[in-house]
DNA sequence: TCTGGGGTCCTAGGACCC
DNA sequence: TCTGGGGTCCTAGGACCC
């Protein structure tokens, strides 16, 4: 069977969100601020049309912001999380075939001899909208990264009304000829300076290009783009992901720390989030890494450092994880260092084998691990955190968000109510 | 005063081995 | 000039994505 790709993209989709819940906003210009309220990482098109850029500090940005009246919101990840799983639920039943592909997208896949692509998207569109209040574009093609062009094009383009199938071969060279090569998915900063100084600055002309001497001058990922812009698919649907290959949790801090006993339980509480994620994918980690920092903007006073630990077997105990972390915050501390961020990574990470054991680790010891473990994980999904002592209590580190929304649809005593 | 977080893949180069 | 050659494994860094 011979395939067409339908990408479905959420508009704006942290202010989509917010919208839903307080129609308010949907008469003014609205922007979401990353954690910390540090940037801006999403705008409606109100604030697009300002002038105020995505990844623009929130600082930098607040003369326009005043002046225009604009709503600021701190991120509300529980929020969007829930909401996005609606908007999955909604297009699963569209198609067996999908891969979620980020919170705010996803990829279907259809049977290319389908009637009328475009009607089909429509009804994606109006189902969305109509089951969770989610504005989507939708964008249709032979091979994903073309769908990616059609769905840029049907997010911009008010004829299109949101939807854009690209089956005939006219249609599909007016599209690549009228995409900058920036936009082109898989061409990012470094790689669409470099084609522009080659003189190839749309992605009609980088179609264009041979892929083998593209392979041999940049890499087998950019190859591949070339020959997806070809129409030649060589990205598949990815409906049955991997278990992930390492875990993050890092966070700047609401104010600089410049306490070792401070830097220590935010390593802490980084930790236990990470086991968490870990256990939740039965999976256990042989390298635990942390790092801490200063503020990347101040160069005079940049630090920098990490710390490893081993281990074998490898473990998904938090109890076992945290000791470590206390000894490695010991070494990345050093006095008059003002910390700004920090964070541990799980790294080579191996399915959980239930009952195999070391010769040298106590089988008794593992077993009371599993248990505590297993209690903790049950209590801390119901959102009562029990924690580590060592996590802190203060957190006088702890991230900002001065602006936050309700958690609408995932705490009982935030539920909107209706007058 | 104030600048996010979490992933994946590819490649080059070093270490090591026969 | 040139100092053996080639395979594999690992890691760090860089690129990309959202």
């Amino acid at each position: 069977m011979s395939s067409l790709f339908v990408l479905i993209d959420c508009n704006n989709f942290y202010v989509s969100c917010e919208r839903v819940f307080a129609p308010v906003l949907r008469r003014r210009p609205v922007v979401v601020l990353s954690n910390n309220d540090g940037c801006i990482v999403a705008r409606s098109n109100e604030a697009k049309a300002l002038g105020i850029a995505m990844g623009m500090p929130r600082f930098k940005a607040d003369p326009l912001l005043k002046k225009n009246n604009v709503a600021v919101l701190s991120s509300n990840y529980a929020l969007y999380a829930d909401m996005s799983a609606r908007v999955m639920q909604t297009l699963a039943t569209f198609s067996p075939a999908i891969e979620i592909y980020s919170i705010d997208e996803a990829f279907l896949e259809v049977d290319s001899r389908r009637q009328d692509v475009s009607a089909f998207g429509r009804d994606i569109r109006k189902t969305v909208l109509q089951w969770t209040g989610i504005p989507v574009s939708v964008g249709a093609a032979t091979t994903k990264t073309m769908a990616k062009v059609a769905g840029h094009i049907a997010k911009k383009s008010p004829k299109t009304d949101g939807v854009l199938a690209l089956t005939c071969p006219r249609h599909i060279a007016c599209a690549l000829e009228r995409t900058d090569i920036a936009d082109v998915w898989g061409i990012g900063r470094k790689l669409s300076a470099a084609f522009k100084r080659l003189g190839i600055t749309t992605a009609a002309q980088l179609a264009k290009t041979d892929p083998q001497w593209i392979q041999r001058t940049f890499s087998i990922t950019v190859a591949k783009t070339v020959l997806e812009l070809q129409g030649c698919a060589c990205i598949e649907l990815d409906d049955t992901p991997e278990p992930n290959k390492s875990f993050t949790v890092s966070r700047s801090f609401g104010r600089p720390i410049e306490q070792k006993d401070s830097l220590v339980e935010a390593l802490s509480l980084f930790t236990a989030r990470a086991a968490e994620k870990l256990r939740a994918q039965q999976q256990c980690a042989a390298v635990l890494t942390a790092f801490a920092m200063s503020s990347r903007f101040d160069k005079q006073n940049a630090y920098y450092n990490t710390a490893s630990r081993i281990f074998d077997p490898a473990e998904d105990s938090s109890r076992v994880f945290m000791a470590a972390i206390a000894a490695m915050g010991e070494r990345l501390f050093r006095p008059g260092v003002a910390f700004k961020k920090a964070g541990v990574i799980l790294n080579r990470l191996t399915p959980k084998h239930h009952g195999r054991l070391d010769l040298f680790t106590d089988p008794a010891q593992v077993a009371r691990d599993e248990r505590l473990m297993r209690a903790l994980d049950a209590v801390n999904r119901t959102g009562n955190h029990v924690f580590f002592a060592a996590e802190g209590i203060d957190k006088p580190w702890q991230t900002r968000f001065d602006h936050r929304s309700a958690a609408y649809t995932t705490r009982w005593d935030e539920i909107p109510v209706v007058f």
